[in-house]
RNA sequence: CGGGCUGUAGCGCAGCUUGGUAGCGCGCUGCGUUCGGGACGCAGAGGUCCCGGGUUCAAAUCCCGGCAGCCCGACCA
């Protein structure tokens, strides 16, 4: 594996590197108007695939899709003060349109929780419309000062959910269901990114939730990236829009709502937690070809036998794709580790004399000699063994850059590399404030054993603070 | 909004100090040789040198004034 530095190497210079596969496995493009985002193809393949495994676990807990308007009348930001409070400073509004000043100006929708309350409060009339579970798959604008393609931009793409349930136990363990379902499950199975699953301290709280919950991960040079999050919404937003039910006494009674998120931030999450100096490294579930086979020279025999393997290789399931010799054979053996495929098939001449073919992993390059018959069983193998495998070594990754420390100081200094844990106690006031000197945050709080607490007031809790995107 | 920096080919840059034919690398096009780890040769295409004004015989270069963008400090999927 002497491949030659076309990337900028991670220990060099991180962010660089980011911008270098993103730009050269051809995922994105900026647009042009700052903070906007081109998602190319090959981008937008893997999202594809994101989206089709999400939306999967979304429809299995219940929830239908259903689309509200991208513009929201300003007014309903404005009916839940702490929604307007935190949202405020990245809206855009339009105030003109249709060649005229606009009487209402109207929002263009950073989240749909005011949109979805006002119809959930027409559609709901009794317990027996409860839950009402509906998510929506959209786009957002959040203006950003400072954008990074698929970490932060002005306007991304995302799923958002919005419940609705009768009671505060039924909202809470149905959104905290959603969490480990949805999020976790996802993150862990198809992405291969193992997460702190906590709450937020009040400080980094969604802006007019009483309670919410965050996946975090690690990104390969050590800092945390939020990776979605479920947020309990208490009754705030059912007083702002009034959304009443008559219960089964047949008295008028208030919901309580949720609400949880998950964006085209996954696919710089998946970057950045698998990618390595020759570029991205994709889980065999998220890639949208999971095996390329590679004619080393464009000669008949040698096609013959790409199209039969690639037929063998199809036949088990596999995604896959033929790549017939055109320029140099490093060029394109390149070209396919920058954009991650799991498996690459070198079909050539040699190999063929002797009934084989080459198989080579991307995530360490190990090359096995497999029968031309063999060719599929074994890559479906291989393909299971690397998505578990995957996860083993972002695990480890993570586990070994995660430190229990017992102070403030000692916090700071193992966040420099990685993630500090410790007791909340010791953190909760002065402590966030000195460590946000340091651009290092409380990215979650759990309980001693790792699980969800219930609440930021319960004792005992620790929390994990680390720098973060 | 405060501090540092940059605008020259699709991308990355040199040229500016000391004014005088606008260059290099990558990429792109054509032909040929190559092809088991970013191949090479030859031939090409591609520029309002950010914008406006000034100085000068002559401005990418010097002067003045704009504009745009990048990086670093307070919020976020």
């Amino acid at each position: 594996m002497a491949s030659p530095n076309v990337l900028t190497p991670q220990a060099e210079d991180f962010p660089r590197w980011y911008q270098d596969v993103v730009a050269k496995a051809e995922m994105a493009d900026n647009g042009p108007v700052r903070g906007t985002m081109v998602i190319r193809p090959y981008g937008y393949a893997i999202w594809e695939r994101m989206q089709f495994e999400v939306d999967a676990r979304i429809k299995e807990a219940g929830a239908q899709n259903a689309y509200f308007p991208l513009f929201i009348p300003k007014s309903y930001f404005e009916r839940e003060a702490q929604h307007v409070e935190g949202f405020s400073p990245e809206l855009a509004v339009v105030t003109y349109a249709g060649g005229e000043e606009l009487a209402e100006p109207v929002v263009v929708r950073p989240t749909s929780e005011t949109v979805i309350g006002e119809f959930m409060a027409k559609w709901i009339q009794s317990y027996r419309d409860l839950p009402l579970l509906l998510n929506q798959w959209a786009n957002v604008v959040r203006w950003e000062l400072r954008p990074r393609l698929f970490l932060r931009s002005s306007e991304f793409l995302w799923q958002e959910g919005h419940t609705a349930h009768a009671s505060f136990e039924d909202a809470s363990a149905y959104v905290k269901m959603i969490h480990a379902e949805v999020y976790d499950d996802f993150l862990k199975k198809v992405m291969a990114i193992p997460s702190f699953l906590g709450i937020k301290p009040a400080s980094e709280r969604f802006a007019g939730a009483i309670n919410s919950m965050t996946a975090e991960g690690m990104m390969r040079d050590g800092k945390a990236l939020q990776l979605a999050t479920s947020h309990e919404l208490g009754q705030n937003f059912a007083k702002a829009f009034d959304i009443y039910f008559q219960n089964e006494e047949g008295q008028a009674s208030l919901c309580y709502t949720t609400s949880w998120g998950s964006s085209t931030r996954f696919v710089g999450g998946l970057i950045m937690a698998h990618g390595d100096d020759q570029g991205l490294v994709l889980p065999p579930r998220l890639a949208p070809t999971q095996a390329v086979v590679i004619a080393v020279r464009d000669e008949a025999d040698v096609n013959e036998a790409c199209a039969r393997v690639a037929q063998d290789l199809k036949a088990a399931g596999v995604r896959v794709q033929v790549d017939r010799a055109r320029g140099s054979f490093g060029r394109r053996v390149t070209d396919w580790e920058i954009k991650g495929v799991p498996l690459r098939v070198e079909v050539g001449p040699r190999d063929l004399a002797q009934g084989v073919v080459s198989v080579v992993r991307r995530d360490g390059g190990e090359k096995l000699a497999v029968g031309l018959d063999a060719v599929a069983a074994r890559s479906t193998a291989l393909l299971d063994a690397m998505q578990q495998e995957l996860f083993a070594a972002a695990l480890k990754f993570r586990d070994d850059a995660t430190h229990d420390v017992a102070t403030v100081a000692q916090a700071k200094e193992a966040a420099q590399e990685g993630f500090a844990r410790l007791p909340w106690a010791v953190v909760d006031g002065e402590g966030e404030a000195t460590l946000k000197n340091d651009a290092i945050t409380v990215r979650c709080l759990q309980r001693a054993d790792g699980s969800m607490p219930d609440s930021d007031t319960e004792k005992d809790l620790i929390c994990i603070v680390a720098k973060s995107y």
